[in-house]
DNA sequence: GCATATCAATCATAAAAAGCGATGGACTTG
DNA sequence: CAAGTCCATCGCTTTTTATGATTGATATGC
């Protein structure tokens, strides 16, 4: 029952719809009539449905015929693309391109790098991953992702070529709840310090990002959106990227707090694309870098 | 190069990843070892790749492998879902159930149906049109939808069967910047007349259309968003759906219009569903109106 | 209206493809 | 180190698929 239905019944269906005739459809396949006929024939009896109507001097498609010449156009797509990533390989593109992601990164700078990536490389897979602070360069450093864009800190590994692409300005910002909104000036290290510290923190190596915390107590999260909701809540104060608490300011949600030799550079933290060194880049993963530094890096 | 991808090869390649060698595909496709063996050799010397490496005991999947593994799993379930449609046809099922709905009837009430449905009938492709007023009517006349939902004014006609869903409260409103707004008592036909109504119509025969028109100029639309651009700006008034209109109410940014003997019952305008009475409905078609009216009918 | 061309179904036959079974070299496991 | 399992390869058989000719039906051109 299943298992038998094949490829070459789809592309004989198909081509009959677009040609409109068994016997032009044999022309453009290069076979005799006959053949399409019994090919036609054995997927009708297999799937027991009548697909044509042959009652006048031309094959009409059946209602079911037209939906399942629909259903067949998906499947070949489908089968297009497996072959479309096989012949990137034999080409020499990388079979799939993994980009680690941080959490703390905007997405909007990319979207027209990204964009331009599929186009040029329709069929390569391309997924990402956003893990906790740290995760991009884990995936790199185990070859899961082949880029990352990512902070890096406090510096650039050895192991890790990378490549400024844009900075991202951080914003100390408090609930209007909070005792710290109502501080009504600049907050000095002691007036931090007995408040909670909402840090983003590696899930894997909750020690290692340190950076920047100013707090006796933290409570550690691995993404954003959940620590936004204690932020919002009042529950303690931390640094987030600009452009997502831009509105919250605006509207009240959330009140910036301004801190004494603030560690965190006044221009922002880089964004880095980064990939491991002693794993050489593929086609696309090269493109996408160099597209990326072309855009964004001025 | 391209037309020569089988489908068996892609079902033998998933089974090996399945099960995590040749011999033990062999078994399970109930085929001697050395066809699966022939089948992949061939397979990757056609696409040009190689898929798994042999060095070892077993075969291991190599990178490329990985992701065509999974770009055949989506070809084969492609290929499932155009034999899933095959049998639900063989099964009495209609090839696909097209659903008209009308712009004035909200969406919501009936998601829980609609989720039901495709729980029912996975593999039955489904679509809608969403025409001007009247739109509706003509697909089911014209047999290109099984199912109407839609107003059937001014009452149902004697082709078409239709069962009484909902109802749906008219509200007439205009924006607050026009005359009309500021009029502060009951709107009688005279205070109608010379202001502009906002008339959705039939775009095929916009005569047909013509109940509630109060004014003397209309102004005619076939979809109800555009409508609503030229409402919010003032140009005119017209009836609206509650639902659509309600927090645009609350927000201010549109004025209910108190109509003296408005011709629009009270109890808001019946949604019906409906269908051809010549062209009974199939296993699905029926399975859905059927659900609908245990829902919704009350 | 009649001749001619085109259409699809059918059948016997030829060609191609795919599966089978046996064999051999490689690796694992106990 | 022996037994078991793995995969590649090969000759052979079976199955599948395409071909080419024929027939009956429908369209097209004169």
């Amino acid at each position: 029952m299943i298992g038998s239905l094949t490829l070459d019944q789809l592309r004989v269906l198909v081509t009959i719809a677009d040609t409109g005739s068994f016997s032009a459809a044999g022309r453009k396949l290069g076979r005799v009539q006959s053949a399409i006929s019994q090919t036609i024939a054995t997927l009708e009896d297999i799937q027991g449905v009548s697909l044509f109507d042959r009652s006048g001097y031309r094959p009409l498609l059946t209602d079911t015929g037209r939906v399942l010449v629909e259903q067949a156009r998906l499947v070949l797509a489908s089968a297009a693309k497996f072959e479309g990533v096989a012949m990137g390989v034999r080409q020499g593109l990388e079979p799939e391109l993994v980009i680690a992601i941080d959490p703390l990164v905007p997405t909007a700078p990319f979207i027209e790098s990204l964009s331009a990536l599929s186009q040029t490389f329709p069929n390569l897979p391309v997924s990402f991953s956003t893990e906790g602070l740290g995760g991009s360069l884990r995936w790199l450093r185990r070859d899961s992702a082949a880029i990352g864009i990512c902070l890096l800190l406090p510096s650039i590994p050895d192991d890790i070529t990378a490549y400024p692409l844009l900075r991202v300005r951080m914003q100390a910002v408090v609930a209007p709840g909070h005792p710290l909104a109502k501080l009504g000036r600049t907050a000095t290290p002691i007036d931090l310090e007995p408040h909670v510290q909402l840090v983003l923190s590696d899930p894997i190596d909750p020690g290692s990002a340190n950076f920047g915390v100013s707090s006796a107590r933290c409570w550690r999260f691995v993404d954003l959106s959940r620590r936004l909701d204690f932020l919002l809540s009042g529950f303690g104060w931390c640094r987030m990227p600009e452009h997502l608490v831009a509105e919250l300011v605006t509207a009240g949600s959330l009140v910036p707090l301004h801190i004494e030799n603030d560690p965190t550079p006044e221009e922002g933290l880089t964004i880095y694309a980064a990939h491991a060194r002693n794993q050489p880049l593929g086609k696309a993963g090269q493109w996408l870098l160099d597209d990326l530094r072309r855009r964004l890096h001025s």
